[in-house]
Formats: C-alpha cells, sequence, structure tokens
DNA sequence: ACCGGCAGAGTTGTGCACAACTTGCCATGC
DNA sequence: GCATGGCAAGTTGTGCACAACTCTGCCGGT
C-alpha cells in the first residue's frame, strides 16, 4: 500500500497538485480510513504528501531550490555506499546485472518515459546492496524517492533516447566496476550520473522555459 | 507530544525494553490514542519504538553494531555540514554561542548526565544552524536521536567529568571556529568528536563488561 | 511431577461515526 | 452590478467500540 502510493507519486499518476480522497483510496485498498490514514502520514514525513485539515491531502510539488540540495546530499551518500561498509558483489548481484542490462536493452530498442522510470528506481536499489550500512541505505532511498519525480517531469523538454543511453552507459560502466569487484568504483560512477543528472535537470530555468528552448538535438 | 516521547526516550526516563501503553500516555495527554498512535507510529519509522500486535509498544534496545554504523554515518555527514550551503553565523549566533558555554561552565562545577545529555542535544541542533541544507539536517538529526542514547546508556562505565571536559573542549573550539566565521573548521571538530566518541563508546564489548574493568582513570 | 490446553486479561489494529475546518456557491442587501 | 453573509458539501482530525492477537496462569489429565 505504502509502496503503491510512492511509486503512483513518483511514476506521476498523481502528479503534484493531485488532491488524495482518503476515503476513494481505502475503498480501492479494500481497507478503513484509519490504516491508509498511517500510510499517507510516513508519505507526508518523507514530504510526497501534505494534508491540510478540511482541504485535502495533496501531493507536493517540486521546489527546484530543495531538489539542488538534495541531489547535492544524494551525490555525497553515493560516495559513502562506496566507502562505508562496502559488500562485494555475489553471484546472483551479477546475475541480476545481466538481467537490467537486457531490460536496458530493451529499453532502447522501444524508449518509453516510465519503463524507464522503473528501470532507474530498481537499479537504484540494486546498487544499494553494496553496502552493509543499513541506517546509509535507509537514507539514501528516502532521499532517491524525493527526487525521483523530477525525472519525469522534466522529460518532455529532454531527448529520451539520449536520457537512455546515458543511463545505459551508467549501467555498463558500474557492470564494467562490479565485475572487477570494485564496489568502490561502481559507487563512484554513481556519483558521477548524479552529478550529471543535477546539471542536465535543474539549471536553468527551472522547468518553466518551453521545451522547444531547450536541449536541441544537434546539442551534443 | 513527538518532542516530548523523543526526549523521554532518548534521556533514558524510558529505557529500551520498556513496555509504553497507548492508553496510558493518551490519557496522560489528555487525548485519545487516534492522534497518539500516529506519534508513536513515527517514532517507530525512526527507529526508536516497536509495536507487536497484542504484545505492546516496546522501546528499542541498542543494537551496536548498527550504531556503529549510524556513527559512521554521522561523522561523514558532520563533514557535510561543513561543505554543503554553509552559512555563516549570524550575532544571534555568536551570542547562543556563549549562552552553551556558559551553560557548560555551571555544567562542569555541577556534573550531571541528564543536564549533560540535554546541553548536547541543544548543542548539536545548534551545529545544525550552519547549512541551508534542510535535507541534510533533517536526516542529520534523526540519526542523532537514533544514537543518542547511547551515551547515557553507558555513563555509569564512563567518567562524567572528563566526558564533561572532553565535551567542554569541544564546544571551547566550534566557538573559536565559529567566531572566526569558519564554519568548515567547526564541522571538522564536530566529526573529530563524533569520531572519538565512537572510539570511546562502542570499542570492546558493546557495554556487557562491568563497569570496573573499564576507564579507570589513570588511563588518561 | 509434568505436560497440554484452555480461558482470561491486556495489548495493538481496524472500522465507523462524528467533530472541526475550509471552500465555493448562492441568495440577499446595497 | 457588487459586496457580503451564510449555508451546504466535502475534507481531514478525533474519539470510541470492537476485532485480532499474545502471553500468562491455572487446571485437568497423564
Amino acid at each position: 500500500m505504502y509502496d503503491t502510493l510512492r511509486d503512483r507519486i513518483c511514476l506521476l499518476d498523481y502528479p503534484p497538485g493531485t488532491r488524495l480522497s482518503e476515503v476513494e483510496l481505502a475503498a480501492e485498498f479494500g481497507t478503513s480510513r484509519t490504516p491508509l490514514r498511517r500510510v499517507l502520514a510516513r508519505l507526508e514525513d518523507e514530504g510526497l504528501l501534505t494534508s491540510r485539515h478540511g482541504v485535502g491531502t495533496i501531493v507536493t510539488d517540486l521546489d527546484m531550490e530543495e531538489m539542488a540540495r538534495t541531489y547535492a546530499l544524494r551525490e555525497e551518500l553515493a560516495d559513502l555506499v562506496g566507502r562505508l561498509d562496502p559488500v562485494p558483489p555475489g553471484a546472483k548481484d551479477l546475475a541480476d546485472l545481466d538481467t537490467f542490462l537486457s531490460r536496458g536493452e530493451a529499453l532502447r530498442r522501444a524508449p518509453e518515459a516510465r519503463t524507464f522510470a522503473r528501470l532507474n528506481m530498481d537499479f537504484f536499489a540494486f546498487g544499494l546492496r553494496f553496502t552493509a550500512n543499513a541506517p546509509l541505505r535507509d537514507v539514501s532511498e528516502r532521499l532517491y524517492y524525493r527526487t525521483a519525480r523530477i525525472w519525469l517531469h522534466r522529460v518532455p523538454e529532454l531527448d529520451l533516447s539520449e536520457e537512455i543511453a546515458i543511463f545505459l552507459s551508467e549501467m555498463t560502466e558500474s557492470a564494467r566496476a562490479l565485475r572487477a569487484g570494485d564496489t568502490r568504483a561502481a559507487a563512484l560512477i554513481r556519483r558521477a550520473h548524479i552529478s550529471m543528472c543535477r546539471q542536465r535537470l535543474l539549471t536553468g530555468d527551472g522547468g518553466l522555459c518551453p521545451p522547444a528552448l531547450r536541449a536541441s538535438p544537434q546539442d551534443t
């Protein structure tokens, strides 16, 4: 239930500003408002929702300044994943890596924003396997989902195929590092990509500029 | 309500293993179980409580392995406070600094574990003023309260006056750095003290060794 | 003497009804 | 025409009763 709602928010099924009805959601999940409200409260703590008495529970909109700071922090945390309590990849991890690469390849052939977002989320969770530091994992995940929406939000202004290509390249490089057992290198690769992602997504106007003026194909 | 309960847990008014009664607490706060349960749920998310159906809501005990990892992470976060979105100290900050120092001096003259713990908590919050990075502040605070109990828990085995002296020294050094406008240095000082604190609190037996065998005065 | 089971007390989890509150609309007066 | 007051619908917040569950202690059987 928590995961479902979080995904819906992060995949923009509920765009920022959407008003969620507690009774409707409770009915949908076949439960009463009470357990649902606990979930909503948690999502509120995580900064994805805000409820106001007498008004409704509303999906928060993306504060670009806050996003920039969150990205800066995520970048450092990605680094720490490689430095704090590293866990070398096991056989299952390497196998899963192949699955990720083939999912990425399929995505390249049939680009689709939502599928991309899902793959990105899964690959993020994958990357957290390589630290045994549970608090670090928790914090990283929390901050990831806080920023996850921004990508889908800006995708109309971006070149989807190029974004996918960049992501594929990140996965390929990560795979190389992990196959060599170098989790530190994998973390640095991720850090680099978070940094670049911040550059692409947050620089300039904060998304208010019309798509036509941004990221024309020949820029690359 | 949340702050009250969190403080009670962190100040060991509710030692690890204590079973909290929802109805009693609700009565004490003059409310019903419903709003109280939201608070308890949050404390559970933060890792200070765990509720089990039919059993009770129980204060978590201190997992030394997890504490060590949290300390490692806190150390890095303290560093980041100095590097991410630093805010130079203002006049009010410098004034508050004097208050902290005099509180510390009073504590040195009349050592008392609980007062020390309170001062420590307040000074921690003070240190977070010097970054404008809200997510970093949130995360740091969250992790701080997750580890805050350990100090009071081990205080019987430690030399209270010495701990206070060390803390006074930390505050004095921080004050020097902040008066010079060097928030980065202040952050490094804090980082150093978190590291030393980890050494003192977590090395060895995890608190199972009788006090007499530890920290004899002539060791220093 | 020991063991299994059963009942009761006590706890958290859930459902539901109502209170508190906001917002938009409409009628009314100017 | 416009401002204004109030009403109604809809929302979240709260209180309460009951369901679901766990543990303890007792009792009967073996």
